[in-house]
DNA sequence: CACGATATTGCACGATCATGCATGATGTGG
DNA sequence: CCACATCATGCATGATCGTGCAATATCGTG
């Protein structure tokens, strides 16, 4: 039996059942309790459903309502945000930037991360919820509505007081010469500002972002760590720039 | 059976009956009497229940996670929303505090609605996304998941420099003693801090809150301006106090 | 086809959890 | 004050868990 199909099995017996039982389903399924261990604690992480001892229970029911937003995410973005996933390590301190590219990030984490991650996006804030060993630390400001972000002179100061080893920032354009780009001036100097409060910066950057620019620079590319595309890495990027394909 | 299941079990029998019979149970469930104390000794220390000599009691309502309660956004909520939104007056400054019932509110309140709202409740920020002619400020702090709302003492001084035409409370418990009340005992402190910050103080509280108390208080009813409620009025409010009925 | 990379599985190990029992303490009702 | 039920605690036992490791299978690529 195929290892997904074995976990789809699992997940209509709950949803049939409303429990699971690691040792009886061991038996009847003809592999080890270790492998059905291992199935639950990977459905587990996805927020599939609820790990106990002796087996699983159905996931608490408010969760969903995150599932069926991340429907509407693009392909890409889904990508993007696994790949980025990946580069949290635990016990480390994350900004996480506004953004629907950034929203698919949260939902690709593994629900039982051990992490403080830092938002002055409401949007992204409320998608963390789910994760209960996560420490969330808001930033507040006055809110623009067309990015759902936070802005203002107190918000960049809160900023200031952070010093974070993970900053995955959105942007809206990237290009060879013009840098990162973005459409709102404020938004642009805020941007900065996360720049300066962690060590490094991750730059997640769907196809249509890359070699486009946008009015308002935030940075040079240089300040970038990390960029995380779905293509080849683009010829123009400066050395010092890694770059992941998802 | 699994042991979260059996606790699931007792507290939804608790629920049901209004009291458990330590022996009882054990017999019923083919457990030890050591066990089913056990249970009922942790669950008290998780605040669930109150342990009783022979069994247990019903623990005061709700300072539960909000992922419990949140499913039912139930007809009760919506009403009371409902009511509430016509208290909000075009131009206003208007605090809203966490919860599913201010959730409520916010989809009542008209789209075209001009006024500034400040919340610490990254879930309330996001749903006022559609409303274009409201201003956001959001407030930042220490995230707590359980009832997602930022605390702490940032957010503190941030809400002591806003002074609000209007504030919406969520309470746990509203009593003619104990005055209102929640769960937490930071978040206690904070709520006081917001009715500081308002002219005038509204609280929406469903038949479930009414007369009944959680450990920590955060003002007497003299502190309210407007109880909104489902039932007539409580003969015990404050002559000061007014009550609508949604 | 050959090769390395990756995924999957089972096993071993020490750690943790759940359970029932014994014991002495505490509460309850007469 | 006594008899009895209930309780908390410590302990032993077996079940369950997570991790690291090795064997095997599968995949991708040249």
């Amino acid at each position: 039996m195929l290892t997904r199909e074995r976990k789809a099995l699992l997940l209509d017996r709950l949803a049939a059942e409303g429990r699971l039982v690691a040792t009886a389903l061991a038996h009847e399924l003809n592999v080890s309790e270790d492998t059905i261990r291992r199935d639950l604690r990977e459905l587990a992480a996805e927020g599939r459903l609820t790990r106990v001892h002796g087996g699983a229970l159905a996931a608490s029911p408010t969760h969903r309502p995150l599932a069926e937003r991340g429907a509407l995410q693009t392909e890409a973005k889904v990508r993007l945000g696994r790949r980025a996933a990946e580069l949290v390590r635990p016990g480390q301190i994350v900004i996480l930037d506004g953004g629907t590219t950034h929203l698919a990030l949260v939902q690709a984490l593994p629900r039982d991360l051990r992490a403080t991650i830092v938002t002055h996006s409401p949007t992204v804030a409320a998608a963390l919820e789910p994760f209960e060993r996560v420490d969330v630390l808001l930033i507040g400001g006055t809110l623009l509505k067309l990015s759902m972000v936070a802005l203002g002179a107190t918000t960049a100061e809160a900023f200031g007081r952070i010093a974070a080893d993970l900053l995955f920032l959105g942007v809206t354009g990237v290009h060879p010469e013009a840098g990162l780009t973005t459409g709102h001036p404020e938004e642009a100097a805020l941007k900065a500002c996360l720049i300066r409060s962690a060590a490094e910066t991750v730059v997640l950057a769907t196809p249509d972002k890359i070699a486009t620019t946008s009015p308002f620079q935030i940075a040079p590319l240089e300040a970038v760590t990390t960029l995380v595309t779905l293509d080849d890495r683009p010829a123009w990027l400066p050395d010092g720039v890694d770059c992941l394909a998802a």
